[in-house]
DNA sequence: ATACATGTTGACATAATGTGTCAAAATTAG
DNA sequence: CTAATTTTGACACATTATGTCAACATGTAT
């Protein structure tokens, strides 16, 4: 058996995983974001938005690469967009190769 | 000069060049759609959100490649999602590692 | 120029969705 | 058991999306 690269959990999961690894609340977490802490819950187990300022301020207080926090919550908000269409994956390819051109063609 | 081969057109321009191409109007296109053509003119030009059955439609109507315009329909939603962020290229790539684990291991 | 077809824009009411707050119920740990 | 933690749902409110419509602008032909 081989140790598998590609990530199976959601931001949510990872997130939460996380926060049981350093051993804190969900109170506790939330109150330090300063949102309630059923919200915090639901947006671990992805029943609530997650927004881009939440994963940094989270980052921050696990202690934990933003980058790749942010990746995986920008690749879950990505997947949540070709959920289960056949065409999922040629959209991922072009929308990769129109990104690339964007970036190429942007200027400073 | 070389050919461009990524599209730099979004699915409402595209749409709106296929429409064009086929000498139709926007009120006789969007009475066979069955909506307000005033909706039809906004989606073109991405002031209104297009729906999957929509870009379905259109291309039976134009008789046009269903699953280009559905790409292409995805990869618009796609990259709306991660705009401009420095980080979008790398969350692509990781979505679609992550989508082409989910697709393997999907039971049929 | 008018007359007519086409396309754009904004206002409006309504529908749908998202958000924060809270409390009760359920779960877990000691 | 008690206590801490988490889950769930209800609720009011805000935000956003949607359909309808009319006014305005543009273009074309005669």
């Amino acid at each position: 058996m081989s140790t598998c690269i590609v990530s199976t959990e959601t931001i949510g999961e990872k997130l939460r995983s996380i926060r049981k690894d350093k051993e804190l609340t969900l109170r506790k977490v939330a109150s330090l974001l300063d949102i309630d802490f059923a919200i915090l819950s639901k947006m671990e187990r992805g029943e609530r938005r997650i927004t881009k300022e939440v994963v940094l301020k989270l980052a921050d207080i696990y202690k934990y690469d933003a980058e790749a926090l942010l990746v995986l919550f920008l690749s879950d908000k990505i997947l949540f967009e070709i959920q289960d269409e056949d065409l999922g994956i040629e959209a991922l390819k072009v929308a990769e190769e129109r990104a690339k051109f964007v970036k190429a063609n942007k200027k400073k």
